[in-house]
RNA sequence: GCCGCUGUGGCUUAGAGGUAUAGCGAUUCCUUGGUAAGGAAUAGGUCGCGGGUUCAAUUCCCGUCAGCGGCUCCA
């Protein structure tokens, strides 16, 4: 049976002459139904031999449209033409009845229009993605084949455990791997949970990080002093990290011409995706990666095999992507976002791979010192056949040093332009997955971008390219810590940004007036390291010790620490931890006691002073 | 982009065909405090925006923008 699926504001008709000698009794000539979906319907031979199975699998897809589109007016329409394998005129309309009688059943408003008549008809399509949908109902038998047929196109999804076997996703069991079971079902089949709004858009906005900007395009947010400096200072440690690794940082035009020869090329297979800017009578567009930028550069760079692995590194401030405006979310995904993005130009397949291993490494451990650990993330794979076949091995490497199962996706044959690539996603609160860091060998742009190498016989060589974002986009990096403080506060744990995140690290609450000089020579002394600065500030304001405790704690302040009389004297101080499991909390602590815990915990990190005023009443409120 | 839901002072929100609650926050005053909200007063809103219906619209209708959920997508 062949379907032809029409979401209309309205289909009507008129009933002209016979089509057949004996058409269908009608009585009625014209017939109209609004807000309709119209399945225009050929029943064909294959249909003659199981008609019930027939009428329920085709049921069940127009129910499933109509539902999707919430349509409760359904127009049975015979339609010929559909096929070319028609099944005899008495079955098919017995088989056109029965379907009307169980979509009626299924509490629509259903009209079927009189079969074995010459028809005139209007119909008004809506014209949306999900408008015209054609579906094919063949008989199970043939479906598993065809199935079987379209996969085969397409990839398999597995998962490969620490032990070298793979599994069927379907028949894995999950337990104790909770996270990769909501990952791989993200991934791999659409999941339909219900779900609340996402956790850490409310936080973003309660902790005066980012919010909205209803004056600019969907999908670029704006940034808060806090958040600023929280997102900075990701930014500063993620550059240092890439730098260490022998990423030459450079800095690339964010926009791009068009109609260049190279890009246009690219970009003919995304035609919709990206910001496009005028500037004369040249049409740009906004970049989407690093990569162009960086691509033009080696293009023109002369490049011994001495060089190799040459690695170049691009912090994009910002990357594009026009996003449908459906699918943007907080700060999981914008359309304006900061993308790391260091590309390794190597000799061949063996440098690549070894490259691959090294860039592995870095990224889990960036991930890690940011707050992000190996528990917080789950890897997927993805690479061809071919490839995993040669290279068993390799591959199994990577997912010990992970230590747990992977989802691994493996084509037949190659559809993109890579040929192994690798992800960490996170899986959040909701249970959505996304992507941070990723890793990939490109085997396609070195020579599209006619890069080059001299190799050491003298040949000139395009290399392979490995295209990484050792953190991810560092909005998303943001969105993920924040989801994951979130899932702590869901198990009655409280939420922290990791100390060296933190804005504000230590505060100090004096009791009365009288103590904020106090407040003010305790951190001088708290302060006299040469190297690190702690970020502390003092909640100066007229309000009550309690609040004041009350707002540190609603700020996720990891320190804070009450100052009168006592310690005046004592010199001695019981600070609130917040995060208990590092600290002893009955003990009392000196300033200097305090200042080394802290520096402990930020040591390695970037250092940037406080982005707002000490005193806490000197400050304005930006949200709430 | 599609389908649906939501949109009320800076924030969170009550309400209803006759221009509107309350709490937080802000300001001023009182209180001078010891580990999660001390007390009082004052100011602050063309009820997202545009149009329509109506004697009258913030409330009903249409459109639009934004957010959320789902679909789709994620090079």
């Amino acid at each position: 049976m062949k379907l032809l699926l029409i979401h209309s504001d309205f289909i009507e008709y008129e009933v002209k002459d016979k089509a057949i000698k004996t058409p269908e009794d009608t009585s009625k000539k014209k017939d109209r139904l609004e807000e309709a979906l119209t399945a225009f319907t050929a029943v064909e031979k294959v249909d003659e031999k199981s008609p019930k199975q027939a009428v329920k699998q085709a049921v069940d897809e127009i129910i499933k449209t109509a539902e999707q589109l919430k349509v409760k007016n359904i127009m049975v329409y015979p339609y010929a033409h559909l096929s070319s394998n028609l099944a005899s005129p008495k079955k098919a309309q017995e088989i056109l009845i029965e379907m009307e009688y169980e979509l009626k059943q299924k509490n629509f408003n259903v009209k079927r229009s009189p079969f074995g008549w010459y028809k005139a008809f209007k119909i008004s399509c809506k014209g949306h993605p999900l408008s015209e949908l054609s579906r094919e109902i063949l008989p199970v038998k043939e479906e598993t084949e065809s199935l079987k047929k379209e996969r085969k196109l397409s990839s398999d999804w597995y998962i490969l455990t620490e032990d070298g076997n793979l599994h069927d996703v379907g028949k894995f069991n999950f337990k104790s791997h909770e996270n990769l079971k909501k990952f791989s079902f993200y991934e791999k089949e659409k999941s339909r949970a219900v779900k609340g709004e996402p956790a850490h858009v409310t936080l973003m906005k309660k902790l005066e990080i980012a919010d909205y900007e209803p004056a600019s395009d969907g999908g670029n947010m704006r940034f808060y002093p806090k958040g600023r400096f929280i997102k900075k200072l990701i930014e500063h440690y993620v550059t240092r990290r890439v730098v260490e690794y022998g990423g030459l940082e450079v800095e690339t035009p964010i926009m791009y011409d068009m109609q260049h020869p190279t890009l246009s090329e690219y970009l003919q297979r995304f035609p919709a995706r990206q910001y496009q800017i005028e500037s004369d009578k040249r049409n740009f567009f906004l970049r989407f990666a690093a990569c162009f930028g960086q691509f033009l550069m080696a293009h023109d760079a002369t490049i011994s095999y001495k060089d190799l692995p040459l690695k170049i590194y691009e912090l994009t401030k910002y990357s594009f992507r026009r996003e449908q405006s459906g699918e943007l979310t907080g700060l999981r995904r914008l359309r304006a976002f900061t993308m790391p993005d260091v590309h390794a130009f190597t000799s061949d397949l063996d440098m690549a791979m070894n490259e691959f291993k090294v860039r592995f490494d870095l990224s889990l451990s960036v991930l890690e010192n940011i707050g992000i650990e190996n528990n917080d993330i789950e890897m997927a794979l993805r690479t061809t056949k071919d490839f995993y076949e040669k290279n068993k091995n390799f591959i199994l490497d990577l997912v010990k040093k992970f230590g747990k199962p992977i989802l691994v996706e493996i084509w037949d044959e190659r559809i993109f332009y890579f040929i192994l690539k690798f992800e960490f996603n996170f899986v959040d609160l909701s249970e959505k997955a996304s992507a941070l860091s990723t890793d990939q060998i490109d085997i396609e742009n070195g020579e599209r971008y006619d890069i080059k190498f001299t190799d050491k016989d003298g040949t000139i060589k395009h290399p392979l390219i490995l295209h990484c974002s050792p953190s991810g986009a560092i909005e998303r990096v943001i969105y993920a810590l924040l989801e994951k403080e979130a899932i702590k506060m869901s198990k009655g744990e409280k939420p922290m940004l990791p100390l060296w995140l933190s804005p504000t690290q230590i505060r100090f609450i004096p009791v009365g007036d009288e103590y904020i000089k106090e407040c003010e020579n305790f951190s001088q002394e708290l302060n006299k390291n040469e190297i690190y600065k702690i970020r502390l500030d003092i909640d100066d304001r007229e309000e009550s010790v309690s609040k004041k405790i009350r707002d540190a704690e609603k700020e996720w302040i990891p320190i804070i620490v009450v100052i009168g009389e006592k310690e005046k004297n004592s010199k001695k101080f019981t600070p609130r931890f917040r995060d208990k499991s590092v600290v002893d909390i009955s003990k009392k602590y000196s300033m200097k006691e305090l200042s080394d815990l802290v520096i402990k915990n930020i040591k390695g990190y970037p250092q940037e002073p406080i982005p707002l005023p000490i005193y806490l009443s000197k400050r304005p409120k930006f949200k709430g």
